[in-house]
DNA sequence: GACCAGGCACATC
DNA sequence: GATGTGCATGGT
């Protein structure tokens, strides 16, 4: 993972947490009006730019679709042709309905329901229903129900890997808990941490992997490779 | 026209 | 276990 003490890792998080919040300031993530929202987006956003994933979700809220009960009643038929602008609109019309079908098994169709579980019980559950990955589990988990669980996303791994505190080939599972080890245990800062990081990852120069604007890049030595170009595929 | 975006499941080796 | 591929629209 990395040659760091525990504490100078806590330390050099939070440095990265300040340098980043003062940059780009509260992102006060996730952007919907209700838990119910957040995961309906979770699953919307897989492998997609969010603009595409919020004229997904005016279409489903125009059609009256964005409530437990009126979306586990549609078609999927009916789904994907609203969900259409967000991408692999079948597959996630698919995967929108087996999640219902979980909500409606596990809890009667109430989100608010979920809170009463263990985080790591319902992530268990999450991760059973197929289309929900680890990524979507804990956006969930973190930004719907409020658990303190650290989301890790392709920008995570490029910029954390870059600057020598995860091994590029560390597994997702791994990953979390360079955060979850040597930061305080919240919900707020695990939210904003998240958040700002995939604020610097869609701001960083694709064709400039050493892009001067980086405001982390003092913290890189010159011995550091390269931050890896994007690839697909993630983990 | 090429590349990428807040992944995931499945097939193949 | 690791790697490759399909899923697909819309912005740059």
């Amino acid at each position: 993972m990395n040659i760091c003490k525990k504490s100078d890792i806590g330390k050099t998080l939070l440095d990265i947490y300040d340098r980043l919040y003062a940059e780009f300031g509260p992102r006060c993530w996730w952007p919907a009006e209700t838990p119910f929202e957040v995961m309906i987006g979770a699953i919307l956003t897989q492998n997609t730019a969010w603009r595409n994933v919020e004229t997904a979700i005016e279409n489903l809220k125009r059609n009256n679709l964005l409530s437990p009960e009126a979306l586990f009643k549609a078609s999927p038929g009916k789904i994907a042709g609203l969900i259409l602008p967000s991408g692999y609109y079948n597959l996630k019309a698919k995967r929108l309905k087996k999640f219902l079908d979980y909500l409606f098994e596990k809890y009667d169709g109430q989100p608010e329901k979920m809170l009463r579980k263990r985080t790591s019980k319902l992530r268990e559950e999450l991760l059973s229903v197929n289309g929900i990955g680890p990524e979507t589990a804990d956006s969930i988990l973190l930004y719907a129900l409020n658990r303190p669980v650290f989301v890790v996303d392709a920008y995570t791994k490029r910029i954390f890997s870059r600057h020598g505190l995860i091994d590029a080939n560390d597994s997702y599972e791994q990953i979390p808990a360079l955060f979850t080890e040597n930061l305080p245990k919240r919900t707020k800062l695990y939210n904003e941490y998240h958040a700002l990081i995939v604020c610097l990852g869609k701001l960083l120069c694709k064709k400039n992997p050493d892009c001067p604007h980086c405001p982390l890049m003092s913290l890189s030595s010159t011995t550091n490779p390269p931050i890896p170009p994007f690839t697909k595929g993630g983990f």
